[in-house]
DNA sequence: AAAGATTCATTGCAGATGCAACAATGTCAA
DNA sequence: TTGACATTGTTGCATCTGCAATGAATCTTT
C-alpha cells in the first residue's frame, strides 16, 4: 500500500494552530498576571495600564490612552472613573480645550504605582527567565505581529 | 555630570511590556481571524473551536472540549448550543452514561466545516509567511508558555 | 458671526464571559 | 440497598466589552 499522502484537512489539529496558541498563551499569561494585580492591589489590567502610562507620561487625555495603549476610549473612560473613585486618579478639564479631560495622579496614585512597577518588572524577569534565549524570538515575532497593518 | 544611569521604573514603558505585547498581538491576530470567519460563515471563534474539536474527534462530550480545547464548560455548552440551533451539531445523551452529552456534527456541519479548514489553514499560512523564520521561534516560544504549569 | 462639521468623553445597550449554584446522574463504601 | 460524595451540563448573575448614540466643545468655512 502506499504511503498515506499528509491530508492538512483531516489532520487539522486545533492544538497545533497558531493563532489559536497565541490566544491561549496571552490568556495564560494575562490571568497569571490580573490574579496577582487584583490579590495584591484591587485593581485590573485595564486599570494597571492607565495607571503605567500615566506614569509615563505625566497628565494626558482619555484620547492619548485611547491612542498610546490601544485601548477602547470607552475601556479608558471607565477604568479611568474608577480610579478616580479610589482616589489613584484626579480629572480636571483642560482649560485651553474644554473637551478634553486632564487625567493625572495623585499622591495615592504616584504611591500605588511606585508599588505595581516593581511588581511588574519583577512578573516580566520570571517570564523571560523561563523563556531563556527564546525571550527575544518572541520579541522579534510579537514586533511582526504589532507592526502597523499594510494598507493594500 | 554623571552618565544618567538607567532606571527601570521610571523609564517604564507598557509598550515595550511583554505580557501586554502578548496581549495585543494575540487580540490582533484574533479580531482578524474572528472577522473573516463572522462575515464569511456567521460563527465565533468559540463555535469555530467546537466544529475545529468535533471535526478532529468525532463524538464527544461538553467536559471533552472543555479539556482539549481549554474552554471553559459554560463557553462550550453555550457555543454547542447555538450551533445545534444553526443546524451544524446534534446533541445527544450517552446512553451508557446518562449525564453525558454526545455532540456530533450534521451533514450540515460536516459541509461547512469542509468550508471553514482551508480559510484556517490559509489564515495560517499567510501569518507564518508574514513571520518568515521567526515562526518557528515564536512557536517555541508558544510552546513554553503553554506547557503546564510547574507545581512547587 | 453663524451654520455645519469634527473631536472628545461618557453612557446606553446588547452580547460575551467566568464563576457559582443547581439538578440530574453516576460511583462507591458500608 | 442505601446514603454520602463526585461528575456533568445548564443556567442565573454580575461583570466586562465594543459599538453606537449622545452631549459638549471646538474648528472650519462662508
Amino acid at each position: 500500500m502506499p504511503d498515506a499522502a499528509p491530508d492538512p484537512i483531516a489532520d487539522f489539529d486545533l492544538n497545533a494552530f497558531l493563532p489559536y496558541r497565541l490566544n491561549a498563551a496571552a490568556a495564560r499569561v494575562s490571568r497569571a498576571f490580573a490574579e496577582r494585580y487584583r490579590r495584591e492591589f484591587g485593581i485590573s489590567i485595564a486599570e494597571w495600564r492607565v495607571l503605567a502610562h500615566l506614569h509615563a507620561a505625566g497628565t494626558v487625555s482619555v484620547r492619548d490612552i485611547e491612542a498610546r495603549a490601544a485601548m477602547e476610549k470607552s475601556k479608558v473612560s471607565r477604568a479611568a472613573s474608577r480610579l478616580e473613585a479610589a482616589g489613584y486618579v484626579s480629572k480636571a478639564v483642560n482649560d485651553a480645550d474644554r473637551r478634553l479631560v486632564q487625567l493625572s495622579l495623585t499622591r495615592e496614585g504616584r504611591a500605588l504605582v511606585a508599588r505595581l512597577l516593581p511588581v511588574a518588572i519583577r512578573f516580566q524577569a520570571e517570564l523571560r527567565e523561563s523563556l531563556g534565549p527564546r525571550a527575544e524570538a518572541l520579541d522579534a515575532a510579537l514586533a511582526v505581529l504589532l507592526a502597523p497593518r499594510r494598507e493594500g
